[in-house]
DNA sequence: AACAATCGCAACCGCCAGCCC
DNA sequence: GGGGCTGGCGGTTGCGATTGT
């Protein structure tokens, strides 16, 4: 049994693309656009797998591509969408325009790992190495399962960890919940709910940021904002669920973050 | 100069979700 | 409802380029 193949590979070409294809890969999505990529290659002329042509396309032949190196602002724009999303490289790139996710996930792997290993902050959770460490010990024993599941709750909304590690730079505070917390959340819901929602840090200097933004239980001074909406991962037609999330706050994960325009930006 | 090791990136692979019939 | 098809995604691999010995 298995996948039918996505393609006959017996007549298809592999490996790197020659001039030639990607001139008649190109001057066909010109003319026709980007259609239906199964029957492309046939229609373009080409011997690829349909599959191979639509990433060369957008990995390498479309035309808004910016090529060249990463700038210092991308860098860090990149990690802190990384804290916020994990490795999802397509929504990353989403934001980064005319960047690729393999481009991106590729930079990742070569370049900014090891830019957070050596400023002492692991990659995957964007957490102090040595707090990691010493999570880990802890680990040991009958709490470990609890533990690792904290631990992936922790990565879904791993922002406030980044945030918490250039707290000291950046001049606001991260929010990271506590262990304490997290694992009365996994306890108590049992499922993880992943629409994220950003509020203010509980810093004195988000109060001076708030405006007409409701008000959060607990801290008088936090702006629920859904991170779905704000980065425009959902348009309005889709109905994200934040409003329904925010009515049951207890077991809603937030990113919180400065109200003002531009706090993506590179600190 | 020759070889080995490492790096960087393009491309491939397999899985998954959504759509359509 | 479910089965097949397709597009899209993330992880991995392959290989040329670069650097070190």
């Amino acid at each position: 049994m298995g996948r039918s193949p996505c393609c006959e590979k017996a007549h298809t070409n592999k490996g790197a693309w020659t001039k030639e294809e990607d001139e008649r890969l190109v001057s066909y999505i010109r003319a026709h656009g980007e259609g239906c990529w199964r029957s492309l290659p046939k229609a373009a002329g080409l011997l690829r797998c349909g599959k191979s042509c639509r990433l060369r396309w957008i990995n390498y032949l479309r035309p808004d591509l910016k090529r060249g190196n990463f700038t210092e602002q991308e860098d860090e724009f990149i990690i802190k969408l990384h804290g916020l999303l994990g490795n999802k490289w397509s929504l990353i790139a989403g934001r980064l325009p005319g960047r690729t996710d393999n481009e991106i996930k590729n930079y990742w792997n070569t370049h900014i790992k090891r830019k957070l290993l050596r400023r002492g902050l692991d990659p995957m959770t964007h957490r102090p190495i040595i707090d990691i460490a010493g999570i880990a010990s802890q680990q040991e024993g009958a709490a470990a399962s609890i533990a690792t599941a904290v631990q992936t709750i922790r990565y879904t909304k791993p922002a406030a960890a980044s945030e918490a590690a250039d707290s000291a730079e950046e001049g606001h505070s991260g929010s990271l919940l506590e262990d304490e917390e997290l694992g009365r959340c996994f306890d108590n819901s049992r499922e993880l709910n992943l629409d994220l929602s950003i509020s203010l840090p509980h810093s004195p200097m988000s109060a001076t940021a708030t405006t007409t933004a409701a008000e959060a239980p607990g801290s008088g001074s936090e702006a629920i904002i859904c991170l779905c909406c704000h980065l425009g991962f959902k348009n309005s037609t889709e109905g994200c669920s934040c409003s329904r999330a925010m009515a049951q706050t207890t077991n809603v994960f937030r990113y919180h973050r400065p109200v003002e325009e531009g706090g993506y930006n590179a600190a």
